[in-house]
DNA sequence: TTAGCCTTGACA
DNA sequence: TGTCAAGGCTAA
């Protein structure tokens, strides 16, 4: 019997790729054929003469599929059950209004937040401060560095500061009126619904106690699983001396026993859309300066540019986070020799959904514009790069698991709970087996180096723009790989200067060898 | 100018 | 009909 169906039928689909099963249950009665995929990769943007916004608006179809996933899957409706939990329906025994009580403080002040504004969840002043910004046409200068704290207490001093951070944590002018037409829905409608009903996933996620048992693993489990990392996490920083990063897997002086480190099961959407812009600062185009192909004047110097002061350190790390928080599957351990067809389009689906989200590999069509005026030809290149890379990237991101995970013994599956590699080889069959045992020697070589979040993404970037299609296209495409590798040597050379060959170790240890430079 | 509260109106 | 994210109003 195929090993992989073995698996799967043993651990569920949903529990080894929740986020594609909900994808397969929107295209449940549609093969996943090129002419999706090529909706998705934007293609259909030709039809619509819709403008390439990047994802803030992406394109209409698969941003209606990202939707209809979150609709359709079991968070959304944790929100909705909890307006009316075993609770007649009648009008007259509901609550007047819902409050949704948000946890987490404002992005830019860190005030209390009273809803989602302008594209994010913000306090009702900063909501104002931004309205009034951009109604209002100001224009502020920072009389400092342009480096303002902004906090509750202090977000009044530097206006400037201020609207910065509204921009970068993703505030969007085009929610902005220029009629000034009150009442009524915005395009972010849908994204606000995703968006919530993601919180809401994670919360369920945070407490499993709440949620159903069958949705969740037990409160035993994650006992024992947080008990387990929490003691390796003690014995590595004693034994190292050395104290991790808040992103590295071994991060966990708070650890609370029932939640799972967000970075691992995080799909928030605007915070992804916020660490796009933060790429945009640090890599675009503008004026032929600067971006691709500027030469000596590497990736972090833009200084040159009035609106995009120098990054800070922060955003250097929060730019490379945000890319290992991409929301999509994790968890597949399998060769393609054994999925089958039909399962590898839908795990592509899942996997253009997530490159979408790269401006780099949105770039691809704008570069490529001068050169292919089809658009199929277009979309045929895009697939090309992620056919070639996506069970590389799929099993960097499951190694991390692993690593963070520090328990030789089990498998961590992307919902939490953990599965015996014992049970997952009586599973398979030899070849399957063998498949396995690798993985867990790459992951070892991993944990070895104690990898994390940031240079995860470099590597997963690197893979995706390596191949020597990508290569061999265009200066573009060379520019950017180049261009990844120098942001992985800068990051290890500043975070671990004790560790000279950091950056050629991360590059020895990937399953790939083409990537190396 | 700020920020809290109020009004409006599309949408589910 | 209730929700909630827009814009408006206004005291501080």
């Amino acid at each position: 019997m195929d090993p992989f169906r073995e698996m799967v039928k043993k651990l569920s689909l949903d529990e080894i790729m929740p986020e594609l099963a909900d994808q397969i249950s929107v295209s449940e009665n549609a093969s996943m054929q090129s002419n999706e995929l090529d909706c998705i990769l934007g293609t259909h943007e030709s039809q619509t003469n819709e403008k390439n916004t990047r994802v803030s608006q992406p394109s209409t179809s698969s941003f209606e599929l990202l939707t209809a996933s979150a609709s359709l899957s079991t968070p959304s409706n944790c929100f909705e059950q909890q307006k009316s939990p075993n609770r007649p329906s009648s009008s007259l025994q509901r609550p007047k209004k819902l409050i949704y009580e948000y946890e987490e403080p404002c992005p830019i002040c860190g005030d209390k937040i009273t809803g989602y504004h302008y594209g994010i969840l913000t306090c009702e002043s900063c909501k104002g401060f931004f309205k009034r910004t951009v109604q209002n046409k100001k224009k502020y200068q920072c009389i400092d560095l342009g480096d303002c704290v902004i906090n509750k207490i202090q977000r009044k001093r530097c206006p400037s500061c201020r609207y910065q951070k509204c921009m970068r944590m993703g505030m969007k002018l085009e929610a902005v009126r220029e009629d000034r037409l009150r009442g009524g829905r915005n395009k972010f409608g849908p994204l606000y619904k995703h968006d919530r009903a993601l919180k809401m996933q994670n919360k369920t996620i945070s407490h499993p106690s709440t949620s159903s048992q069958n949705d969740q693993p037990p409160e035993s489990e994650y006992r024992e699983v947080s008990r387990r990392v929490e003691c390796d996490n003690c014995s590595q920083a004693s034994s190292s001396g050395k104290i991790r990063r808040e992103s590295g897997p071994s991060s966990n002086a708070h650890f609370n026993p029932y939640r799972i480190p967000p970075h691992l099961f995080d799909r928030e959407y605007d915070r992804s859309l916020h660490h796009e812009r933060v790429f945009e600062r640090l890599f675009s185009e503008r004026d032929g300066r600067g971006g691709p192909g500027a030469g000596p004047r590497y990736p972090y110097d833009l200084a040159g540019y009035p609106p995009f002061p120098p990054p800070t350190e922060n955003e250097r790390v929060a730019w490379y986070n945000a890319y290992a928080d991409s929301r999509y599957l994790h968890g597949s351990v399998h060769s393609t020799l054994t999925l089958p067809q039909s399962f590898k389009n839908k795990i592509l689906y899942t996997m253009v959904v997530w490159a979408k989200e790269s401006i780099f590999f949105n770039q691809i069509q704008t570069e490529e514009q001068v050169k292919i005026i089809k658009f199929r030809q277009k979309t045929v290149f895009k697939m090309v790069l992620l056919r070639r890379a996506w069970i590389e990237i799929m099993i960097l991101d499951h190694i991390y698991r692993q690593i963070w995970f520090a328990d030789s013994h089990n498998l961590l599956l992307v919902t939490g709970r953990v599965v015996p590699l014992v049970e997952l080889y009586n599973a398979l069959d030899t070849s399957g087996t063998k498949i396995c045992e690798d993985l867990c020697d790459i992951a070892d070589r991993f944990r070895e180096l104690q990898i994390d979040r940031s240079e995860l993404m470099c590597l997963k970037f690197l893979i995706l723009f390596s191949s020597k299609e990508a290569r061999g296209n265009s200066k573009f495409m060379k520019k950017v790989h180049e261009r990844i590798n120098s942001c992985l040597l800068e990051y290890t050379q500043l975070q671990y200067p004790d560790s000279s060959d950091r950056y050629v170790q991360n590059l020895m240890r990937l399953p790939g060898k083409q990537i190396c430079p």
